[in-house]
DNA sequence: AATCTTCTGTGAAGCGGTTCACATAAACCG
DNA sequence: CGGTTTATGTGAACCGCTTCACAGAAGATT
């Protein structure tokens, strides 16, 4: 996606797309854009929060790193997706890392012009609010599959939600149901080690649900995943 | 705390006390009172959710049951704090249980008052947000904490984080550094089983850190508590 | 093509925590 | 007051997952 398809972005984005045309126009006069290699981080646990992010192409990982440099994925943000709402709306330090998985584009909207722009316009606070709120929603979800899951139900989820998701742009394989993660990756998503998802990919493969690749997971019977994903012990 | 105290507690109550007294007076017109008795459950997940809540005394345990059961507490609302904000705001299903721990009265403000009050005072949807970006915050931690650390650093964190809240009006016992839960609860607040927190409050004790009693837990040396929440292994 | 790096597959050993089992003590209640 | 319930203390067996170790395969780099 090119810098200059910003406005449809913006204008196809659910945060946006039910506002007026020129309300649109408006927050696109206040958004930057901004490029980051893979790798690269954005921001950091504890650095100021002000500013709020919306994926346009490419994938950002937000993770936290414990003290002996083991790193957990809370979140992977793929385009058309927003993230850093919190620090935006309260002005606190950030809560976890922001990396960008693959080369990333992004639109940026900083603390103080959105501010301003949200006395102007009420609705919008309101879409905010609801965006929260699914974020507490979807937050509160993970800690009860970390305390209440297994490991074998927390992945098949993780794989089930991620193979439901739709196609990045920029990926060329147009099947729906494949993953682009390593099982390092998924580790990490899951708060286990890459051995443990290791042993449960290769069951799962050899009973004929998943494909396994390098770097890459296909879900072949999303049904059977799903058994799994319910099942607590 | 009487019914008639109902006033002075919203004027008291950080959601409310910066706002004007005419302000919190409609506020109070709104808000309805509710008593609980022991073990009584106010609303369990999935409910319908469409009311915001406030402990005026008492205490209320948030929390989800497994399949098999077991039980985990996500949070313990004392005293001057609020709860249920979440469904108040998005009108989506209760995402936790919400039980009476003791004798327990609530205020009650309904969604379709509340929001129809909101329009008139667009001050108090900052202070929500402020609250909700609050939780989410304090979520994100409890997921961090479930996945980093180890069981001793969970609940020494829970321990010290208890021990230095200030003091239920209806508790007679005026040390601040005293917890009033039982080990199973402490267990499921720390998603473990009693037998573990058991282990570690022994050895805490026999160490001169912690005094014990029957559902009770007297923080002595917070400082030592506070090494071993820093602990990540 | 040769080398280097990253990712995958797999087994062995160990550990943190669960589950089960049972003993004891404190509070509760008719 | 005696009997019942509820909470604590503790050991043994077990299990899910981690950590370590190493081998092979697939891309990436030169």
């Amino acid at each position: 996606m090119s810098p200059a398809d910003r406005g449809s972005f913006l204008r196809n984005h659910y945060l946006f797309r039910d506002l007026a045309t020129d309300v649109v126009d408006k927050i696109e006069a206040l958004a930057a854009m901004r490029r980051l290699g893979k790798g690269e981080y954005l921001f950091q646990k504890g650095d100021p929060g002000d500013a709020l992010y919306g994926v346009i192409s490419g994938r950002m990982i937000m993770c936290v790193t414990g003290k002996q440099g083991r790193e957990i994925i809370l979140n992977i943000i793929e385009p058309g997706e927003v993230f850093g709402e919190i620090a935006l709306l309260d002005g606190e330090p950030r809560t976890a890392d922001a990396r960008a998985a693959a080369a990333t584009t992004l639109f940026t909207i900083h603390r103080r012009d959105f501010l301003r722009f949200l006395e102007s316009q009420p609705a919008v606070g309101v879409h905010f609010l609801r965006l929260i709120c699914q974020r507490l929603r979807q937050t509160s979800e993970l800690v009860e599959d970390a305390i209440l899951l297994p490991l074998s139900a927390r992945l098949a989820k993780r794989l089930l939600a991620m193979s439901e998701r739709p196609d990045d742009a920029d990926t060329p394989n147009n099947d729906r149901h494949t993953i682009n993660l390593s099982q390092n990756e998924l580790g990490q998503l899951t708060g286990s080690s890459r051995e443990a998802v290791n042993k449960y990919l290769q069951e799962w493969r050899k009973a004929g649900w998943l494909e396994l690749g390098r770097g890459r997971v296909t879900v072949l019977q999303p049904e059977m995943l799903r058994e799994l994903a319910r099942r607590e012990d």
